[in-house]
DNA sequence: TCGGCTCACACTTTTGAATTGC
DNA sequence: AGCAATTCAAAAGTGTGAGCCG
């Protein structure tokens, strides 16, 4: 386990933006995040963490559970968790390890799952651990469940976002705080490809003990079992093919749908890993990582067609004041005098995050201040003059999943937001019909589209506008 | 030919309705 | 009658590996 110390975050916030301590409670935040089974985690990490993603939807493995101190009691947030791409390529398994297969594909439509618990006080998301358990993800890209699509062979980092915001109505004008964990990073797979990941799995995961003693479970073996008791495999085939047929039909279900900047935070993850990780992980499977010639990405991933295909479906205001904070690479970069990072009773790996001076509408005066401080924040290893780190583009969904006392995909639609509710306020135009005027009066809060002129990069001529509009439509 | 993906399978845990006891 | 605890069947979540596909 490594010490408090060494954790700190990536992104620093200048002293001349922070709030003065005391200024406005309201804009006061010492909001601390902690990952739960973060030894699992860590232990799947340095095998390189695999996610099985399937057609149907998979749950992730370990599962992402936080823990929240520092807010407001009183004051209602809402969770929000979605997936980043690492970097800009697609990898292979080669022998015993990742490689660069080559850039990665677009990306598909990017959703962004709703804690179902949202909104609730802070003392709600405090009193226990938060659970992404029902978060699933899949590889269609066409699934209509509200589920996190990805890519297979590419890979990804969970992020976790706090929103201050008493109803899902306010969350683009509200703070967003952002958490990652580096050790949450994971290779998207159709099918396991590192047999030590397996095995892993299996040895933490309760669903899997049935796979425990190897070759329990052959094609064989279970051939042979369902020779010995045949009806129980008909009985099986014939309750398998109602279920699909009972499948909900699209529409169904509450999903909420909107897009969201990404250029900053891609920033971020791409950021190479430093030598040190290099050295501690030099077991680590990511072989991708370990070559310098892989490990600086120079340009995006994709190419600017891609990018405008998304930049084509909603575009947003400029926002100004969404503020991302990551770990570094876990057990690296001490840095205590300016570290804000804590390790929790349980050694677990914490982030505290400093709100800075963030309007909680964020003025597009404010761009300025915004874009001084990336510098700063970028460590010496980013390339200079880099421009697009990642142009990660997408759509952002928000996947609500069913309250606790609700099965299935039915259960949406007992979500505190109702279908009309949250398609009424949040639903943009048709997906076709996305543009620039469906969403004059956004204030999105996020520091994405700053990075992004920041950078230069314009996506066409739409250098005043994010494509990742907030809450902006449904797809189902 | 090969790598990636899909699917049905057996097994396990989880869920929630029904039942029971107080 | 109301509530909590218990039971149990159904639903959901697992990895496997053959077969399919490009």
């Amino acid at each position: 386990m490594q010490p408090a110390r060494d954790l700190k975050p990536n992104f620093s916030i200048p002293p001349s933006s922070a709030a003065p301590a005391g200024s406005d409670p309201y804009l006061q935040s010492n909001v601390r995040m902690t990952l739960e089974d973060s030894n699992l985690w860590k232990s799947f990490h340095e095998l390189g963490t695999e996610m099985i993603i399937t057609k149907p939807g998979r749950r992730m493995f370990p599962h992402c559970k936080i823990n929240l101190s520092g807010l407001l009691p009183y004051a209602k947030y809402i969770m929000l968790m979605d997936m980043v791409p690492v970097d800009g390529f697609r990898y292979k398994w080669n022998k015993d390890r990742w490689e660069v297969a080559g850039k990665a594909e677009p990306q598909p439509p990017c959703r962004t799952y709703l804690h179902p618990d949202s909104p609730a006080p802070g003392s709600h998301w405090m009193k226990q651990m938060v659970s992404f358990l029902k978060l699933k993800l899949t590889n269609n890209t066409l699934d209509q469940h509200g589920h996190i699509i990805l890519h297979s062979m590419h890979r990804y980092q969970p992020r976790f976002h706090i929103v201050q915001a008493d109803d899902l109505f306010s969350v683009r004008w509200s703070v967003f705080q952002t958490f990652t964990f580096p050790e949450t990073t994971f290779t998207a797979v159709t099918a396991y490809q590192n047999g030590k990941i397996t095995k892993l799995k299996i040895d933490n995961n309760p669903f899997a003990k049935g796979f425990r003693e190897q070759g329990t479970n052959t094609k064989r073996q279970r051939a042979l079992r369902s020779h010995a008791c045949p009806e129980k495999s008909l009985k099986r085939l014939n309750a398998v093919k109602p279920e699909t047929e009972q499948r909900a039909p699209p529409g169904t279900e509450f999903r909420s749908t909107f897009y969201e900047g990404y250029e900053q935070e891609q920033a971020e993850l791409s950021k190479p890993k430093d030598g040190e990780s290099m050295k501690e992980e030099r077991y680590s499977p990511w072989g991708a990582e370990h070559d310098p010639s892989h490990s600086l990405r120079t340009e995006s991933p994709l190419g600017s067609d891609t990018r405008e295909i998304y930049n084509a479906e909603q575009m947003v205001p400029t926002p100004t004041s969404y503020q991302p904070y990551r770990f570094h690479e876990f057990g690296k970069s001490p840095s205590p005098s300016s570290s804000t990072a804590s390790t929790s009773s349980g050694g677990r790996p914490s982030f505290e995050s400093r709100v800075p001076d963030v309007a909680t509408v964020p003025d597009q005066d404010a761009k300025p201040s915004s874009l001084e401080m990336l510098p700063s924040s970028c460590p010496p290893s980013l390339p200079t003059g880099h421009a697009t780190p990642q142009d990660y583009t997408g759509v952002l969904n928000v996947a609500m999943a069913p309250p606790p006392t609700k099965p299935g995909v039915i259960g949406h639609m007992y979500n505190p937001y109702t279908t009309e509710q949250a398609l009424g306020q949040w639903n943009g135009p048709p997906h076709s019909q996305y543009g620039s005027s469906a969403y004059p009066g956004h204030h999105l809060p996020s520091d994405y589209s700053a990075q992004s002129m920041h950078h230069g990069y314009h996506h066409g001529n739409m250098a005043e506008w994010s494509q990742y509009p907030l809450f902006s439509y449904s797809c189902w």
